[in-house]
RNA sequence: GCGGAGAUUGCCGAGUGGUCAAAGGCGCUGGAAUGAGGAUCCAGUCCUUAGUGGUCCGGGAGUUCGAAUCUCCCUCUCCGCACCA
């Protein structure tokens, strides 16, 4: 027998290749219909991707074919991102025999290769980088298709295509025009061996490491020759507590001419300062001890410190030479009271020891929780015995840095800055400092680390770097409009883009290395255009890009003047023809096509996106397109793990896209990953809820399969049951379609499919006793429906159901009729609640008794307590709810003022719980109707017990235990005999 | 560091001023079916009760006729910030 999971596979199958052959998704103009043009950020091409990636793509895709069968001419295209370093990086292990590299690329390979030797013939071809990028493209691509994503196919390209380049140049071009292009230095991590930057990918254990950009201030203290000592240090501030200065005496340090003074480092800073844009001559070679007991000057207080000897000073850290802050700094107090009791160490360097005795911490930050002099303290606590004690005086550091970043206070002798916090504090000594020419920044790495290839890892400052100017004025105020115009959705991520905005200012954007786009004003320097201003126009690009490939232009063709002409209406198209050598109805074609499908609707994507390709997105379209054109839309969702940990590309914990069809089914995992959480959630995937998934797509195919083929010759007048499931139904799909209006998939399905589901297997409960022509028939009805409308999520089941009811059309392009509902179907929507609740209060009544009913009498409410409730609902829609005024205000009613003395003890009872004032009420009359319709159900489920409606009003009812008085709205009592 | 988000019943995850004891799933318990298991289906799953009552949404205080939802404080967790994309 076939499984049904193996016959939706196939079908799966056949219907995502008549879809292929037929050419469905191919997008063209069409001036008859509205257009909407989707895209979802392209993929890098440099591994499969797997299910994180198909909850983005699939709520994307659940979008297109919403809006495709809403009358809206859709186009939705998919490119690939290559640029960059990862395809190189990829490409640079493989050739290298990277075990690991070797391991991955043969654990993604094997999801496309069975046999071994494919498997290593393709990964040894990754040598070549073009090949990784051709290899994933493909087989992304593949899988996208397998997923049934309605894609315009005829639109692909990669951003390395050197026709895309002259694209990028293009918007280059513009950006630099308008000034928004500007030029300084910049710091950067560098690899003295190979001379060039390096990113996380070429520094060993860069992931772990987390290396990053550090800057010092580089303080001077002068010596009586005019030259400087230069000390670098995180905590200027700290310059009021300075009591000495701290050499290496074994270490060698440079005497060297820099910018025009003379300073003093250890030989490995002066390597480093070689590389951050200053002059420097090399004087002279000299060892530590050789500076040793001389005084220098302090900046700013001008006191006279001495220099000592400290063996925890490390040359090859910053400038190797260190400012001795003992009352505040755990090395420091540790080094003195070393050097103050080393007896052989002064007398080896032949220092006072009359002055060195002297030497006392100087308190100048206040500190909550600490004393006069914190770094004392914390070496007393965690036991500090030597300077040599390293791990210990790294904490207590770490501790006293934080706790004086944080709470700490600038005592009275600290000039200037007294009373500010340290935080402020910090800054605005290192300003003074720079402005008066006593220090100079300094820049380090955050941690010691080196680079694959052996070499140091060090700062380098890059001159007249370009950047972009994010930061610009107008740039941002024009961004800003542009944000606040748009639909974001989630709407609460629209704060991140504005608090990115807020601080978004310049970003080099020319790079060394990897793949990319020349840049432009440096031609035959070697300088790429980063990468990300590769994803931030390029929705406008996938409008003309099959004009370029159709046409076989050539990248020269493609001059700024075309651009210009087809995305802006700039120029003359005759000078354009003659110079660019491409045809005027070429041209004409990709001007029309960029003008019909402009601006992109809705642009969804992964929410880590928004502090930069998103934001930057909009920057660029504001910056390069005329307002018309802007984005309007970003609809936005998290990422997806297992186990509680994100599913990436690097880790284990990834199920591929490729191996979805047949580990699951497409449609299961479509329905699961838009329905199990809201977009905003990150999402855990489970292979338990995955099945639920399962069932309830088979409960559905099932249910489908059973009235297919039912044809009802005569008219069948539904019972109120079967009104009150069609109306339950409907109101669901408006729900639904509300929801996937506003781009909210989970609510779409939850209410469209489960709900809908579930209320088909109520309505199988309740109407057992129905005709099975009628049953069938309404079921029928609610299937249509439902086929049409959830097609956008399930739509391979839903184009098999639609061929098997002898339909010839595709499902995936047939339109969603708008669904009506009247005021009888949310009558029986209503009713069929309280139906609900009161077979519920039955049951737990039964329940309670522990025997079994007779007779059931239900007691329905007097007629004025509706006309009670509804005047409490209108007096306190917008006020405080209050006693005296419900009853006064009943006793102005002509209806009620002869209840008086019932109604008082009716609304205590209501005031118990005030909720009651808001709900939806039914008449007595209508509460029978609904009663008298699930009558023959409630009776055959408590095995035909007798049921016995009894209205309140009336006189003499059968009422032993006075239960009618309790009914309510909404609340019959209840008698069980 | 800078900036942001969040804490819900055994777990995941909805709900963001009013039928909210709080959807749905998972798990668990019982039943149906079965050679057994799995899968499936049905029912139950805070306490109490011939019902319409109590307690509850990280902890504490407050606003309101009414708070999971708003405000303040506290505790804890997560995310983004690169010559990565």
């Amino acid at each position: 027998m076939v499984s049904f999971l193996d016959e939706i596979r196939k079908i799966e199958k056949k219907w995502q290749k008549k879809w292929q052959n037929d050419e469905i998704f191919v997008a063209n103009i069409d001036s008859s219909r509205p257009k909407w043009f989707l895209t979802v950020s392209y993929p890098y091409a440099t591994s499969p991707l797997h299910v994180g990636h198909a909850r983005t793509y699939g709520l994307g895709d659940i979008f297109a074919r919403f809006k495709r069968q809403k009358g809206y001419n859709v186009l939705w295209p998919m490119g690939f991102h290559i640029t960059g370093t990862p395809v190189l990086a990829v490409s640079w292990k493989i050739k290298n025999n990277d075990e690991n590299e070797w391991k991955k690329m043969r654990g993604f390979i094997s999801y496309y290769e069975s046999t071994k030797e494919g498997i290593e013939k393709v990964v040894s071809s990754f040598s070549e980088p073009e090949n990784v990028a051709n290899y994933f493209a493909e087989k992304i691509i593949q899988d996208f298709l397998g997923m049934g994503y309605s894609l315009d196919t005829t639109r692909e390209f990669t951003t390395g295509d050197p026709e895309y380049n002259k694209f990028i140049k293009w918007q280059y071009s513009i950006l630099n025009n308008k000034g928004l292009i500007t030029q300084g230095d910049y710091p950067i991590l560098w690899c003295v061996n190979d001379k060039n930057a390096v990113g996380e990918d070429d520094i060993q254990d860069g992931d772990e490491l987390n290396v990053e950009v550090n800057e010092f201030v580089g303080i001077k203290f002068k010596l009586d020759n005019d030259v400087f000592l230069v000390a670098a240090t995180l905590r200027p501030e700290t310059i009021f507590g300075a009591t000495n200065v701290w050499i290496h005496p074994n270490a060698t340090y440079n005497e060297i001419s820099i910018d025009g003074e003379i300073w003093i480092v250890s030989k490995e800073a002066t390597m480093k300062l070689l590389e951050q844009n200053h002059e420097i001559e090399i004087k002279r070679e000299l060892k530590g001890d050789e500076l040793l007991d001389v005084y220098a000057e302090v900046p700013i207080t001008g006191r006279k410190i001495p220099v000592y000897p400290a063996i925890f000073v490390d040359t090859d850290h910053a400038t190797g030479i260190v400012y001795s802050v003992p009352g505040h700094a755990p090395y420091d107090h540790a080094a003195i009271a070393d050097l103050q009791k080393d007896e052989e160490t002064i007398a080896k360097y032949n220092l006072n020891s009359e002055n060195l005795k002297e030497i006392e911490p100087i308190s100048l930050i206040d500190v909550k929780g600490y004393g006069e002099f914190p770094a004392v303290e914390i070496c007393q606590k965690l036991g500090v015995k030597s300077q040599e004690d390293r791990d210990k005086l790294e904490e207590a550091t770490q501790t006293i840095y934080k706790d004086e970043y944080y709470s700490g206070i600038m005592k009275s002798n600290t000039g200037d800055y007294v009373g500010l916090k340290v935080e402020e504090a910090k800054n605005k000594v290192a300003d003074t400092l720079f402005e008066i020419n006593l220090a100079s920044p300094i820049y380090e790495p955050s941690t010691k680390a080196f680079c694959r290839c052996g070499g140091q890892i060090i700062v380098a400052i890059i001159q007249n770097q370009y950047f972009l100017n994010y930061g610009n004025p107008e740039w941002k105020e024009k961004a800003s409009k542009a944000l606040n115009q748009m639909l974001i959705t989630p709407d609460k991520y629209r704060l991140s883009f504005e608090n990115t905005f807020d601080w978004l200012d310049k970003r080099p954007c020319v790079r060394r290395r990897g793949l990319g786009t020349e840049f432009p004003f440096t031609e035959g320097e070697g300088w790429i255009i980063e990468s990300l201003s590769d994803s931030v126009i390029y929705m406008a690009y996938y409008t003309i890009v099959r004009h370029i490939k159709e046409n076989k232009l050539k990248p020269e063709q493609l001059k700024p003047e075309l651009f210009d002409y087809v995305f802006l209406s700039k120029g003359n198209i005759k000078d354009l023809v003659k110079n660019s050598g491409i045809t005027e109805q070429t041209i004409n074609q990709m001007k029309q096509e960029f003008e019909y499908w402009y601006p992109n609707d809705l642009r969804h994507t992964a929410v880590h996106h928004i502090s930069n390709h998103l934001s930057f997105a909009i920057f660029h379209h504001t910056a390069v397109f005329p307002e018309k054109y802007w984005l309007p839309a970003f609809s936005l969702n998290e990422m997806l793990s297992r186990d509680g940990e994100a599913m990436s590309k690097s880790k284990p914990n990834v199920i591929p896209i490729a191996q979805v069809p047949n580990k699951y089914s497409v449609d299961v995992t479509r329905l699961h990953l838009a329905s199990i959480a809201t977009p905003e959630t990150v999402l855990e995937w489970k292979e338990d809820e995955v099945n639920f998934a399962l069932q309830r797509l088979r409960k559905f195919w099932e249910y489908s399969l059973s009235v297919i083929n039912v044809s009802n010759k005569e008219k069948i007048e539904f019972s109120f049951l079967s009104k009150v499931f069609i109306a339950s139904v409907k109101t669901n799909l408006i729900k639904a379609m509300e929801s996937i209006e506003r781009f909210s998939a989970r609510e779409y399905i939850l209410e469209g499919y489960y709900s809908n589901i579930r209320a088909i297997d109520e309505y199988h409960k309740f109407a057992k006793h129905l005709p099975e022509m009628e049953k069938k028939t309404a079921l029928q009805e609610v299937i249509e429906m439902m086929v049409v409308t959830m097609a956008p999520a399930i739509p391979h089941i839903c184009e098999e159901l639609n061929e098997r009811m002898g339909n010839k059309d595709y499902i995936s392009l047939k339109q969603i009729p708008d669904i009506d509902v009247s005021d009888k179907d949310l009558l029986y929507a209503l009713q069929a609640k309280y139906m609900t609740d009161l077979i519920e209060d039955i049951d737990q009544i039964v329940k309670l008794v522990k025997t079994k009913p007779k007779k059931i009498h239900i007691y329905v409410n007097a007629d004025w307590k509706n006309e009670l409730y509804e005047l409490a609902k209108t007096i306190f829609e917008n006020e405080a709810v209050q006693i005296g005024k419900i009853m006064a205000s009943a006793k102005e009613s002509a209806k009620l003022n002869n209840y008086m003395s019932e109604i008082a003890n009716e609304v205590k009872l209501m005031f118990k719980d005030p909720t009651i004032f808001r709900i939806e009420t039914l008449s007595a009359k209508n509460q029978e109707n609904a009663i008298l319709g699930f009558k023959e159900f409630i009776s055959t489920k408590y095995e035909n017990a007798e049921i016995l409606i009894h209205l309140s009003d009336r006189k003499d009812i059968y009422d032993p235990q006075n239960k009618s008085q309790k009914a309510r709205p909404m609340k019959p009592a209840l008698l069980l005999e």
